[in-house]
DNA sequence: GACGCTACTGGACCAGCGGTCCAGTTGTCC
DNA sequence: GGACAACTGGACCGCTGGTCCAGTAGCGTC
Protein backbone atom coordinates (compact mmCIF):
# COMPACT_ATOMS: atom_id res chain seq x y z
CA UNK A 1 0.00 0.00 0.00
CA UNK A 2 2.68 2.82 0.71
CA UNK A 3 4.64 4.46 -1.72
CA UNK A 4 1.88 4.37 -4.28
CA UNK A 5 2.74 7.16 -6.83
CA UNK A 6 3.05 10.20 -5.27
CA UNK A 7 3.81 9.94 -1.56
CA UNK A 8 7.22 11.47 -0.27
CA UNK A 9 9.91 9.64 0.31
CA UNK A 10 10.38 11.40 3.83
CA UNK A 11 6.09 10.66 4.48
CA UNK A 12 6.31 7.47 3.65
CA UNK A 13 9.51 7.68 6.57
CA UNK A 14 7.52 8.81 8.96
CA UNK A 15 4.48 7.10 8.84
CA UNK A 16 6.16 3.71 9.26
CA UNK A 17 8.67 5.50 11.85
CA UNK A 18 4.90 6.13 13.64
CA UNK A 19 3.23 2.71 13.00
CA UNK A 20 6.32 0.97 14.76
CA UNK A 21 6.72 3.36 17.66
CA UNK A 22 2.53 2.29 17.87
CA UNK A 23 3.81 -0.87 17.93
CA UNK A 24 6.10 -0.52 20.87
CA UNK A 25 4.21 1.44 23.01
CA UNK A 26 1.25 -1.03 22.73
CA UNK A 27 3.70 -3.89 23.57
CA UNK A 28 4.85 -2.29 26.67
CA UNK A 29 1.70 -0.64 28.08
CA UNK A 30 -1.61 -0.43 28.08
CA UNK A 31 -3.75 0.81 25.46
CA UNK A 32 -5.69 3.48 27.02
CA UNK A 33 -2.58 4.94 29.21
CA UNK A 34 -1.22 5.61 25.51
CA UNK A 35 -1.86 9.50 24.28
CA UNK A 36 -1.11 10.34 20.43
CA UNK A 37 1.50 12.93 21.95
CA UNK A 38 3.21 9.86 23.36
CA UNK A 39 3.10 8.32 20.07
CA UNK A 40 4.88 11.17 18.17
CA UNK A 41 7.32 11.79 20.23
CA UNK A 42 8.66 7.93 19.94
CA UNK A 43 8.17 8.31 16.79
CA UNK A 44 10.54 11.66 16.86
CA UNK A 45 7.94 13.12 14.90
CA UNK A 46 5.35 16.36 16.03
CA UNK A 47 1.56 15.36 16.67
CA UNK A 48 0.49 17.50 14.13
CA UNK A 49 2.31 15.04 11.31
CA UNK A 50 0.40 12.01 13.20
CA UNK A 51 -3.22 13.79 12.78
CA UNK A 52 -2.05 14.35 8.97
CA UNK A 53 -1.18 10.97 8.14
CA UNK A 54 -3.86 9.03 10.02
CA UNK A 55 -6.60 11.47 10.74
CA UNK A 56 -7.48 10.57 14.43
CA UNK A 57 -6.59 8.02 17.21
CA UNK A 58 -9.28 5.48 15.56
CA UNK A 59 -7.16 6.28 11.70
CA UNK A 60 -4.27 4.99 13.58
CA UNK A 61 -4.77 1.96 15.25
CA UNK A 62 -7.21 0.97 12.22
CA UNK A 63 -4.05 1.13 10.21
CA UNK A 64 -2.09 -0.89 12.11
CA UNK A 65 -4.79 -3.66 12.89
CA UNK A 66 -5.04 -3.26 9.09
CA UNK A 67 -1.81 -4.05 8.67
CA UNK A 68 -1.21 -7.02 11.40
CA UNK A 69 -4.43 -8.91 9.15
CA UNK A 70 -3.44 -8.66 6.03
CA UNK A 71 -1.68 -11.96 5.70
CA UNK A 72 -4.69 -13.32 7.12
CA UNK A 73 -6.97 -11.92 5.27
CA UNK A 74 -5.02 -12.83 1.74
CA UNK A 75 -4.72 -16.80 3.10
CA UNK A 76 -8.76 -16.19 3.59
CA UNK A 77 -9.14 -15.03 -0.23
CA UNK A 78 -6.56 -16.20 -1.87
CA UNK A 79 -4.57 -19.11 0.14
CA UNK A 80 -4.48 -22.59 0.32
CA UNK A 81 -7.41 -24.91 1.91
CA UNK A 82 -8.56 -25.04 4.26
CA UNK A 83 -8.19 -21.61 5.16
CA UNK A 84 -8.58 -20.19 1.36
CA UNK A 85 -11.38 -21.40 -1.18
CA UNK A 86 -11.93 -24.64 -1.76
CA UNK A 87 -12.24 -26.78 1.26
CA UNK A 88 -15.18 -27.47 3.22
CA UNK A 89 -17.20 -24.44 5.26
CA UNK A 90 -16.84 -26.34 8.74
CA UNK A 91 -13.07 -26.47 7.73
CA UNK A 92 -12.64 -23.76 6.92
CA UNK A 93 -14.42 -21.83 9.67
CA UNK A 94 -12.66 -24.06 12.15
CA UNK A 95 -9.26 -22.64 10.40
CA UNK A 96 -10.19 -19.18 9.89
CA UNK A 97 -11.32 -18.68 14.08
CA UNK A 98 -7.82 -20.29 14.54
CA UNK A 99 -6.25 -17.89 12.75
CA UNK A 100 -8.20 -15.26 13.99
CA UNK A 101 -7.18 -15.71 17.49
CA UNK A 102 -3.51 -16.15 16.16
CA UNK A 103 -3.37 -12.61 14.79
CA UNK A 104 -5.23 -11.33 18.16
CA UNK A 105 -3.14 -12.97 20.35
CA UNK A 106 0.20 -11.58 18.57
CA UNK A 107 -1.34 -8.08 18.92
CA UNK A 108 -2.58 -8.26 22.49
CA UNK A 109 -3.11 -4.83 23.13
CA UNK A 110 -4.37 -3.74 19.67
CA UNK A 111 -7.69 -4.85 19.64
CA UNK A 112 -8.13 -3.13 23.19
CA UNK A 113 -7.05 -0.58 21.61
CA UNK A 114 -9.11 -0.08 18.67
CA UNK A 115 -12.35 -0.47 21.26
CA UNK A 116 -10.77 2.60 23.63
CA UNK A 117 -10.55 4.14 20.30
CA UNK A 118 -14.43 4.11 18.87
CA UNK A 119 -15.18 5.47 22.29
CA UNK A 120 -12.20 8.09 22.97
CA UNK A 121 -12.59 9.73 19.00
CA UNK A 122 -14.68 13.01 18.74
CA UNK A 123 -17.61 12.93 17.19
CA UNK A 124 -17.70 15.96 15.16
CA UNK A 125 -21.08 16.73 13.42
CA UNK A 126 -21.79 13.00 12.05
CA UNK A 127 -24.73 12.84 15.02
CA UNK A 128 -25.26 9.64 12.92
CA UNK A 129 -27.25 6.71 15.03
CA UNK A 130 -25.66 4.21 13.03
CA UNK A 131 -21.66 4.64 13.15
CA UNK A 132 -19.45 2.19 10.95
CA UNK A 133 -17.81 -0.59 11.76
CA UNK A 134 -14.11 -1.47 11.01
CA UNK A 135 -13.14 -2.52 7.76
CA UNK A 136 -11.45 -5.75 8.98
CA UNK A 137 -14.26 -6.11 11.52
CA UNK A 138 -16.73 -5.89 8.77
CA UNK A 139 -14.27 -8.49 6.51
CA UNK A 140 -14.54 -11.09 9.05
CA UNK A 141 -17.96 -10.83 9.89
CA UNK A 142 -18.46 -11.82 5.97
CA UNK A 143 -16.34 -14.33 6.41
CA UNK A 144 -17.77 -15.96 9.68
CA UNK A 145 -21.35 -15.58 8.79
CA UNK A 146 -20.87 -16.58 4.81
CA UNK A 147 -19.66 -19.92 6.62
CA UNK A 148 -22.01 -20.72 8.94
CA UNK A 149 -24.59 -19.85 6.15
CA UNK A 150 -23.29 -22.01 3.85
CA UNK A 151 -22.90 -25.07 6.64
CA UNK A 152 -25.86 -24.08 8.37
CA UNK A 153 -28.69 -22.20 6.06
CA UNK A 154 -30.77 -22.59 8.38
CA UNK A 155 -29.14 -20.29 11.29
CA UNK A 156 -29.20 -16.61 12.23
CA UNK A 157 -25.56 -16.63 10.75
CA UNK A 158 -25.72 -13.19 10.57
CA UNK A 159 -26.06 -12.97 14.19
CA UNK A 160 -24.10 -15.85 15.45
CA UNK A 161 -21.23 -14.12 13.70
CA UNK A 162 -21.66 -10.84 15.88
CA UNK A 163 -21.65 -13.05 18.68
CA UNK A 164 -18.60 -15.56 17.79
CA UNK A 165 -16.42 -12.63 16.97
CA UNK A 166 -17.76 -10.45 20.05
CA UNK A 167 -15.85 -13.00 22.05
CA UNK A 168 -12.70 -11.20 20.90
CA UNK A 169 -13.31 -7.88 21.71
CA UNK A 170 -14.08 -9.09 25.61
CA UNK A 171 -11.90 -7.95 28.24
CA UNK A 172 -11.67 -11.28 30.32
CA UNK A 173 -10.91 -13.17 27.19
CA UNK A 174 -8.26 -10.52 26.40
CA UNK A 175 -6.69 -10.84 29.59
CA UNK A 176 -6.35 -14.74 29.53
CA UNK A 177 -4.08 -14.02 25.74
CA UNK A 178 -2.15 -11.79 28.03
CA UNK A 179 -1.14 -14.35 29.85
CA UNK A 180 -0.58 -16.90 26.90
CA UNK A 181 -3.65 -19.08 27.02
CA UNK A 182 -4.18 -18.58 23.11
CA UNK A 183 -4.35 -22.17 22.87
CA UNK A 184 -6.96 -22.68 25.07
CA UNK A 185 -9.28 -19.95 23.28
CA UNK A 186 -8.41 -20.90 20.33
CA UNK A 187 -10.00 -24.85 21.49
CA UNK A 188 -12.94 -23.13 23.10
CA UNK A 189 -13.98 -20.80 19.97
CA UNK A 190 -13.45 -24.50 18.05
CA UNK A 191 -15.73 -26.16 19.57
CA UNK A 192 -18.35 -24.01 19.80
CA UNK A 193 -18.13 -23.44 16.13
CA UNK A 194 -18.28 -27.20 15.74
CA UNK A 195 -21.11 -27.79 18.26
CA UNK A 196 -22.78 -25.30 16.71
CA UNK A 197 -22.47 -26.46 13.10
CA UNK A 198 -23.02 -30.43 14.55
CA UNK A 199 -26.05 -29.91 16.44
CA UNK A 200 -28.94 -32.02 15.66
CA UNK A 201 -31.51 -29.58 14.98
CA UNK A 202 -34.09 -29.75 13.11
CA UNK A 203 -35.35 -33.57 13.52
CA UNK A 204 -33.46 -35.52 16.36
CA UNK A 205 -34.47 -34.70 20.28
CA UNK A 206 -37.83 -32.79 19.17
CA UNK A 207 -38.34 -30.17 21.67
CA UNK A 208 -35.53 -30.02 22.95
CA UNK A 209 -33.20 -28.58 21.52
CA UNK A 210 -34.87 -26.06 19.63
CA UNK A 211 -37.47 -24.78 22.08
CA UNK A 212 -38.71 -21.19 22.34
CA UNK A 213 -37.09 -19.86 25.51
CA UNK A 214 -38.23 -16.13 25.09
CA UNK A 215 -40.17 -15.37 28.71
CA UNK A 216 -42.13 -12.74 29.79
CA UNK A 217 -39.88 -9.43 30.63
CA UNK A 218 -38.07 -10.04 34.63
CA UNK A 219 -36.95 -6.69 35.67
CA UNK B 1 -30.23 -0.47 49.43
CA UNK B 2 -30.30 3.04 50.21
CA UNK B 3 -31.32 5.00 53.39
CA UNK B 4 -29.63 2.33 55.17
CA UNK B 5 -29.23 4.03 58.69
CA UNK B 6 -27.37 7.05 58.76
CA UNK B 7 -27.62 8.32 55.15
CA UNK B 8 -28.63 11.62 55.06
CA UNK B 9 -32.19 12.78 53.49
CA UNK B 10 -30.84 15.04 51.35
CA UNK B 11 -28.11 12.64 50.12
CA UNK B 12 -30.78 10.17 49.55
CA UNK B 13 -32.44 12.29 47.75
CA UNK B 14 -29.56 13.94 46.06
CA UNK B 15 -28.45 10.10 45.15
CA UNK B 16 -31.99 9.02 43.17
CA UNK B 17 -31.97 12.45 41.42
CA UNK B 18 -28.17 11.86 39.91
CA UNK B 19 -29.06 7.80 39.18
CA UNK B 20 -32.42 8.96 37.52
CA UNK B 21 -30.52 11.55 35.31
CA UNK B 22 -27.99 9.42 34.10
CA UNK B 23 -30.88 7.17 33.26
CA UNK B 24 -32.19 9.78 31.22
CA UNK B 25 -29.58 10.82 29.89
CA UNK B 26 -28.67 7.86 28.84
CA UNK B 27 -31.86 7.09 27.00
CA UNK B 28 -31.02 9.71 24.67
CA UNK B 29 -28.08 10.16 23.99
CA UNK B 30 -24.88 8.24 23.05
CA UNK B 31 -23.30 7.15 26.48
CA UNK B 32 -19.68 8.20 25.01
CA UNK B 33 -21.49 12.11 24.79
CA UNK B 34 -22.56 12.16 28.63
CA UNK B 35 -19.87 14.04 31.09
CA UNK B 36 -20.20 13.72 34.21
CA UNK B 37 -21.16 17.93 34.66
CA UNK B 38 -23.85 16.83 32.42
CA UNK B 39 -25.09 14.56 34.48
CA UNK B 40 -24.70 16.78 37.50
CA UNK B 41 -26.31 19.47 35.48
CA UNK B 42 -29.33 17.63 35.02
CA UNK B 43 -29.59 16.22 38.81
CA UNK B 44 -29.63 19.67 39.85
CA UNK B 45 -26.47 19.13 42.03
CA UNK B 46 -22.92 19.81 41.79
CA UNK B 47 -20.42 18.25 39.89
CA UNK B 48 -18.49 17.58 43.19
CA UNK B 49 -21.54 15.73 44.88
CA UNK B 50 -21.65 13.32 42.03
CA UNK B 51 -18.11 11.97 42.63
CA UNK B 52 -18.63 12.11 46.32
CA UNK B 53 -21.23 9.66 45.98
CA UNK B 54 -19.89 7.50 43.48
CA UNK B 55 -16.62 7.64 42.85
CA UNK B 56 -15.85 8.09 39.39
CA UNK B 57 -17.89 7.63 36.32
CA UNK B 58 -17.17 3.78 36.38
CA UNK B 59 -19.04 4.10 39.63
CA UNK B 60 -21.85 5.65 38.56
CA UNK B 61 -22.25 3.04 36.25
CA UNK B 62 -21.91 0.30 38.15
CA UNK B 63 -24.13 1.89 40.57
CA UNK B 64 -27.05 2.30 38.44
CA UNK B 65 -26.52 -1.34 36.81
CA UNK B 66 -26.18 -3.09 39.85
CA UNK B 67 -29.59 -1.36 40.50
CA UNK B 68 -31.09 -2.80 37.00
CA UNK B 69 -30.04 -6.14 37.47
CA UNK B 70 -31.21 -6.61 40.99
CA UNK B 71 -34.59 -8.35 40.33
CA UNK B 72 -32.76 -10.58 37.96
CA UNK B 73 -30.22 -12.02 40.49
CA UNK B 74 -32.49 -12.43 42.88
CA UNK B 75 -34.61 -14.23 40.29
CA UNK B 76 -31.49 -16.25 40.01
CA UNK B 77 -30.65 -16.82 43.40
CA UNK B 78 -33.85 -18.13 45.39
CA UNK B 79 -36.71 -17.22 42.85
CA UNK B 80 -38.59 -19.71 41.06
CA UNK B 81 -37.54 -22.87 38.44
CA UNK B 82 -36.63 -22.79 35.84
CA UNK B 83 -34.39 -19.31 36.36
CA UNK B 84 -34.10 -20.17 40.20
CA UNK B 85 -32.73 -23.46 41.62
CA UNK B 86 -34.41 -26.40 41.02
CA UNK B 87 -34.19 -26.68 37.68
CA UNK B 88 -31.99 -28.49 35.14
CA UNK B 89 -28.48 -26.90 34.61
CA UNK B 90 -29.63 -26.65 31.11
CA UNK B 91 -33.17 -24.74 31.23
CA UNK B 92 -31.56 -22.78 33.83
CA UNK B 93 -28.98 -21.35 31.83
CA UNK B 94 -31.52 -20.79 28.79
CA UNK B 95 -33.86 -19.42 30.94
CA UNK B 96 -30.76 -17.52 32.42
CA UNK B 97 -29.72 -15.73 29.21
CA UNK B 98 -33.06 -15.33 28.40
CA UNK B 99 -33.05 -13.18 31.59
CA UNK B 100 -29.91 -11.44 30.34
CA UNK B 101 -30.77 -10.05 27.60
CA UNK B 102 -34.04 -9.04 28.58
CA UNK B 103 -31.89 -6.95 31.29
CA UNK B 104 -29.49 -5.41 28.58
CA UNK B 105 -31.50 -4.60 26.48
CA UNK B 106 -34.07 -2.57 28.82
CA UNK B 107 -30.71 -0.90 29.75
CA UNK B 108 -29.58 -0.51 25.82
CA UNK B 109 -26.77 2.10 26.35
CA UNK B 110 -25.92 0.86 29.53
CA UNK B 111 -23.61 -1.84 29.06
CA UNK B 112 -22.32 0.49 26.37
CA UNK B 113 -21.64 3.34 29.18
CA UNK B 114 -19.67 0.68 31.31
CA UNK B 115 -17.48 -0.48 28.91
CA UNK B 116 -17.07 3.04 28.12
CA UNK B 117 -16.21 4.03 31.55
CA UNK B 118 -13.84 1.01 32.18
CA UNK B 119 -11.73 2.76 29.16
CA UNK B 120 -11.71 5.93 30.39
CA UNK B 121 -11.52 6.07 34.36
CA UNK B 122 -8.20 7.38 35.20
CA UNK B 123 -6.09 4.81 36.86
CA UNK B 124 -4.12 6.38 40.04
CA UNK B 125 -1.48 4.46 41.37
CA UNK B 126 -3.04 0.73 41.23
CA UNK B 127 -0.71 -0.05 38.62
CA UNK B 128 -1.98 -3.73 38.97
CA UNK B 129 -1.55 -5.61 35.14
CA UNK B 130 -4.82 -7.38 36.65
CA UNK B 131 -8.10 -4.91 36.76
CA UNK B 132 -10.99 -6.18 38.46
CA UNK B 133 -14.29 -6.89 36.57
CA UNK B 134 -17.48 -5.69 37.66
CA UNK B 135 -19.13 -7.51 39.85
CA UNK B 136 -22.25 -7.90 38.30
CA UNK B 137 -20.17 -9.46 35.75
CA UNK B 138 -18.88 -11.41 37.40
CA UNK B 139 -21.99 -12.83 38.91
CA UNK B 140 -23.39 -13.43 35.85
CA UNK B 141 -20.36 -15.24 34.48
CA UNK B 142 -20.07 -17.52 37.81
CA UNK B 143 -23.34 -18.58 37.06
CA UNK B 144 -23.21 -19.55 33.46
CA UNK B 145 -19.97 -21.37 33.78
CA UNK B 146 -21.22 -23.35 36.84
CA UNK B 147 -24.30 -24.23 34.95
CA UNK B 148 -22.06 -25.33 31.64
CA UNK B 149 -19.87 -27.28 34.03
CA UNK B 150 -23.02 -29.08 35.79
CA UNK B 151 -24.57 -30.19 32.42
CA UNK B 152 -20.99 -30.78 30.88
CA UNK B 153 -18.05 -30.87 33.00
CA UNK B 154 -15.69 -31.80 29.88
CA UNK B 155 -15.80 -28.26 28.62
CA UNK B 156 -13.90 -25.22 29.29
CA UNK B 157 -16.73 -24.00 31.01
CA UNK B 158 -15.21 -20.86 32.38
CA UNK B 159 -13.97 -20.02 28.70
CA UNK B 160 -17.83 -20.60 27.22
CA UNK B 161 -19.09 -18.46 30.02
CA UNK B 162 -16.74 -15.48 28.79
CA UNK B 163 -17.55 -15.80 25.16
CA UNK B 164 -21.46 -16.08 25.79
CA UNK B 165 -21.55 -13.06 27.87
CA UNK B 166 -19.03 -11.64 25.86
CA UNK B 167 -21.82 -10.89 23.13
CA UNK B 168 -23.54 -8.27 24.95
CA UNK B 169 -20.44 -6.14 25.11
CA UNK B 170 -20.08 -6.37 21.19
CA UNK B 171 -21.10 -3.14 19.58
CA UNK B 172 -23.05 -4.75 16.82
CA UNK B 173 -24.94 -6.50 19.25
CA UNK B 174 -25.51 -3.63 20.94
CA UNK B 175 -26.32 -1.88 18.12
CA UNK B 176 -28.72 -4.46 16.90
CA UNK B 177 -30.83 -4.61 20.42
CA UNK B 178 -31.02 -0.90 19.91
CA UNK B 179 -33.46 -1.42 16.81
CA UNK B 180 -35.69 -4.06 19.12
CA UNK B 181 -34.00 -6.92 17.93
CA UNK B 182 -34.10 -8.40 21.69
CA UNK B 183 -35.48 -11.75 20.85
CA UNK B 184 -33.55 -12.29 18.07
CA UNK B 185 -30.23 -12.11 19.93
CA UNK B 186 -32.29 -14.12 22.72
CA UNK B 187 -32.83 -16.83 20.15
CA UNK B 188 -29.21 -16.85 19.00
CA UNK B 189 -27.42 -17.41 21.90
CA UNK B 190 -30.31 -19.76 23.43
CA UNK B 191 -29.79 -21.92 19.89
CA UNK B 192 -25.87 -21.77 20.58
CA UNK B 193 -26.51 -22.42 24.20
CA UNK B 194 -28.03 -25.51 23.66
CA UNK B 195 -26.27 -26.62 20.57
CA UNK B 196 -23.31 -26.86 23.16
CA UNK B 197 -24.69 -28.59 25.54
CA UNK B 198 -26.50 -31.24 23.24
CA UNK B 199 -22.92 -31.17 20.97
CA UNK B 200 -22.59 -35.14 20.18
CA UNK B 201 -19.09 -34.73 21.83
CA UNK B 202 -17.32 -37.28 22.75
CA UNK B 203 -17.98 -40.61 21.00
CA UNK B 204 -20.32 -39.68 17.76
CA UNK B 205 -19.30 -38.68 14.36
CA UNK B 206 -15.55 -39.02 15.34
CA UNK B 207 -12.84 -37.01 14.35
CA UNK B 208 -15.23 -34.34 13.02
CA UNK B 209 -16.62 -32.33 15.91
CA UNK B 210 -13.65 -32.28 18.49
CA UNK B 211 -10.64 -32.57 15.86
CA UNK B 212 -7.35 -30.49 16.79
CA UNK B 213 -7.73 -27.04 14.84
CA UNK B 214 -4.15 -24.99 16.11
CA UNK B 215 -2.40 -24.91 13.22
CA UNK B 216 0.66 -23.35 12.48
CA UNK B 217 1.83 -19.05 12.74
CA UNK B 218 0.11 -17.27 10.21
CA UNK B 219 1.09 -13.66 10.61
C1' DG C 1 21.68 23.42 -10.82
C1' DA C 2 18.22 26.80 -9.81
C1' DC C 3 13.21 27.40 -9.20
C1' DG C 4 8.73 27.31 -7.79
C1' DC C 5 4.84 24.58 -6.57
C1' DT C 6 2.91 21.84 -3.21
C1' DA C 7 2.59 18.31 0.07
C1' DC C 8 4.39 17.54 4.27
C1' DT C 9 5.86 18.89 9.04
C1' DG C 10 5.56 20.09 13.95
C1' DG C 11 4.67 22.65 17.98
C1' DA C 12 1.75 26.22 19.98
C1' DC C 13 -2.84 26.22 20.83
C1' DC C 14 -7.88 25.04 22.10
C1' DA C 15 -12.04 23.20 24.19
C1' DG C 16 -13.48 19.81 27.02
C1' DC C 17 -12.87 15.93 29.92
C1' DG C 18 -12.54 13.20 34.53
C1' DG C 19 -11.35 14.03 38.90
C1' DT C 20 -9.83 16.97 43.29
C1' DC C 21 -10.30 20.33 46.85
C1' DC C 22 -12.09 22.79 50.46
C1' DA C 23 -14.88 26.55 52.42
C1' DG C 24 -19.40 26.87 53.44
C1' DT C 25 -23.92 24.65 54.48
C1' DT C 26 -27.25 21.69 56.52
C1' DG C 27 -29.10 17.60 58.70
C1' DT C 28 -28.86 14.97 62.98
C1' DC C 29 -27.96 13.66 67.63
C1' DC C 30 -27.70 14.87 72.42
C1' DG D 1 -30.09 25.00 70.62
C1' DG D 2 -25.53 23.80 70.18
C1' DA D 3 -21.85 21.13 68.26
C1' DC D 4 -20.20 18.05 65.18
C1' DA D 5 -19.72 15.72 61.05
C1' DA D 6 -21.43 14.58 56.72
C1' DC D 7 -22.75 16.58 52.72
C1' DT D 8 -22.53 20.04 48.99
C1' DG D 9 -20.94 22.49 44.83
C1' DG D 10 -18.20 25.21 41.93
C1' DA D 11 -13.53 26.83 41.07
C1' DC D 12 -9.71 24.51 39.81
C1' DC D 13 -6.05 21.11 37.81
C1' DG D 14 -3.60 18.19 34.59
C1' DC D 15 -4.17 16.11 30.55
C1' DT D 16 -6.33 14.62 26.38
C1' DG D 17 -7.68 14.33 21.30
C1' DG D 18 -7.73 17.28 17.75
C1' DT D 19 -6.77 21.96 14.97
C1' DC D 20 -4.04 25.44 12.77
C1' DC D 21 -0.77 27.51 10.06
C1' DA D 22 3.86 29.31 9.30
C1' DG D 23 7.81 27.17 7.87
C1' DT D 24 10.28 23.41 5.39
C1' DA D 25 11.81 20.29 2.11
C1' DG D 26 10.91 16.92 -1.68
C1' DC D 27 9.98 16.64 -6.49
C1' DG D 28 9.10 17.80 -11.47
C1' DT D 29 10.57 21.29 -14.79
C1' DC D 30 13.55 23.81 -17.51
Amino acid sequence: MPQGRGERADAARNRRAILLATEELLARHRPEQISMEQVAAAAGVGKGTVFHRFGSRMGLMLALMQERALTLNEAVVSGPPPLGPGAAPRARLLAFLDGIVDVVSRNKGLLAALGHAATTTHRRENDQGEGGESPIYRFWHRHVSELIAQARPELDADLMAHVVLGALHSTPVLNLLEQGESKRLSNALCTLAASLLDAPDGTPRPGLSSRRCNSGGVN
